[in-house]
DNA sequence: CGATCTTTTGACATATGTCAATTATAGTGG
DNA sequence: CCACTATAATTGACATATGTCAAAAGATCG
């Protein structure tokens, strides 16, 4: 494993110099920064992976430092532990308000010190990772953070259940009990439209959460969730989501970014529903299929899905939809068996004109 | 005002009893609890705006009670001090990282006391206010949160810049710098398609921000900020945006409360657009303009758009939008005068069959 | 194997987009 | 302030893409 890079700022010769040695001894790599404006340039530039800062000191203190770093993204988040003589309650108040992770007083001992880094960097290493930045990337990142044990223990508990093909989990207007993790099989979410219609909003594979939005909105469904085939599900308590999403703010900046990626996301095809045409929808229909459901090595992607929710996820009626993949299984873009659609030419299909 | 309602557990009852007293002379409404199950308990049941907690007592201890209460959403982000004996360096950090607002140890004075929790009520009554739940409740949300006078401070400033009409504020693909503040005027965003169609996705009034899904999305404008009439825009910048929204653990989650409604609000969009008549379309598309920018007060609401932009929002061409409108003036629900459109019958367009 | 549900095809109506011509409006400069 | 011009709004004529209804063919399930 790289070892990690640590920032020390401490205007201190001696102070300095015993510290940067014992983390070098720790086998972190370490520079250095003589009084704040030095530290936050190079905080600007080495980016760290934490930062332990002095508090009094010439130029610009460490309360300073903190507030410029906290200023950009790119440092904002990098642990911030404060290292000073003063011990009294209201500059340690004042420091953790500002934002910081850790406040070590001094005379403080090695491991001490080290501890503090060690846990600090323990628990930003799981948010440093690059999740993908859609809203699918949620499932990633919570099955990260809860860790796989809890995961699997998860499954393994009483709350899993058993669906058949085109079960409902829950309907519009349900109050919410957590979220749902879906083990094995296929899950739509879907609206329905005001003469009855309805239009799929999600489309969920093994592995996957689901059932978050409602949460986070603390409000009802507003969507209604059904199996695609036999599915095992189980429900991940709403205190423990909670948690999850709010006791850390990292998290739930992460949360943040992926919601406005979504709503980007949903913007995109505001456009693509209002003015595309159906040959063009139900191609985008099926390289949306493909996306979500192709599994990794297989030449050929063929999915097992009714032509009435093929015809909800293009936003169209089904006989046109019909009509369409007849036209693409001509063109030899797909091929039919029975309900399976086999796509032959993704490119083609997915570069499709309007 | 209202005095604030705090919820004191602590098994010792000399100490509970002072304490409760002082807290009773400061004005403040008290619940005492004597262990921390009862503690618990009463949160739940009261909802106090702060708890003041004490660590060590029997059944369940100050961890416990602040572990509980954090998972639940209505108990979560009430501000909670600890109040201990325990002086000690160890117990002090597993408190911080817990969670808790402050930790004050044992003995204090009223003054520190009062102090602490004058400051803490004061930063969560921001976070208290309801905000009205959709995404265009951030504009109310900054505003309420940088303040007024920083806000009318802001507008003075030199960043204050004058735009025409139909001048564009920024594109798709810029970098953004910041969030931009209306002054003066109306703005709408919109992406376009492949096809060159334009779709909008955002309509903006007089002191609203927007711009600020590129920022938290940490990416690229997607959507291109154009004028609808002359303005007044100036910009925050994004450091300031960012420090805002991150600075706070409460207001991050009302801004995933936000966003998730706006993905909601998306959806239920994406369904009207997928499966309504234009005639449907452009009345929904009417109203949106008349609930975005109509003033209080007014009896029949009037705007000045031009058709193409009305188009764009329904999602349908220039023509049928104008044809549309033609019926709607032959059956009394608008009236025409140039390009302004006035509301006739606001329910009857709102109720309109599909 | 029958009954039910789904898919496919056919015939048809029409809602909506497109292109072009005409009329109205608003912005500009003298 | 008026005339002139560019731009926007409106109307007409038309083609067609897409939805709807109905019936036939096929698949699925107990």
């Amino acid at each position: 494993m790289m070892s990690k890079r640590i920032l020390l700022i401490e205007d201190n010769t001696e102070m300095r110099e015993n510290t940067a040695e014992i983390l070098e001894l720790a086998g972190y790599k370490v520079s250095t920064a003589m009084n704040g404006r030095e530290g936050v340039e190079l905080a600007q530039k080495e980016k760290p992976e934490l930062i332990i800062c002095d508090i009094m000191m010439p130029q610009l203190d460490g309360y300073g430092v903190l507030l410029l770093l906290s200023k950009n993204v790119e440092t904002a988040s990098t642990p911030f532990i404060f290292l000073t003589a003063k011990a009294e309650r209201t500059d340690f108040r004042k420091g953790m308000e500002m934002g910081a992770d850790d406040y070590l007083t001094k005379p403080f001992d090695d491991v001490e010190l080290l501890n503090a880094i060690e846990s600090r960097l323990k628990k930003s290493d799981l948010l440093r990772k690059e999740f993908s930045k859609s809203i699918e990337g949620l499932n990633e990142f919570i099955s990260d953070v809860k860790g796989f044990d809890t995961l699997k223990q998860l499954s393994e508990e009483k709350e899993l259940r058993e669906y058949r093909k085109r079960e409902e989990i829950y309907r519009e207007g349900n109050y919410p009990r957590g979220v749902y993790f879906l083990n094995k099989g296929k899950v739509k979410t879907s609206i329905t439209g005001e003469n009855g219609k309805e239009f799929i909003t999600g489309l969920y594979n093994e592995g996957e959460f689901f059932g978050y939005l409602a949460l986070l909105e603390e409000g009802k469904y507003n969507e209604t969730a059904v199996t695609l085939e036999d599915a095992e599900i189980c429900l991940l308590p709403k205190e423990d989501f909670y948690s999850l999403v709010y006791k850390n703010a990292d998290v739930s900046k992460k949360f943040i970014k992926m919601l406005s990626v979504g709503l980007h996301e949903k913007e995109e095809q505001l456009v693509k529903l209002a003015y595309n045409s159906v040959r063009k929808k139900v191609a985008d229909a099926l390289i949306t299929l493909h996306n979500r459901f192709v599994k990794e090595g297989s030449d050929n992607f063929t999915i097992n899905i009714s032509r009435e929710d093929l015809a909800n996820i293009a936003g169209t009626a089904t006989e046109s939809t019909i009509r369409t993949l007849s036209d693409f299984k001509d063109e030899k873009l797909i091929e039919v068996h029975a309900s399976k659609i086999t796509i032959l030419n993704y490119n083609k299909l997915k570069d499709l004109k309007n």
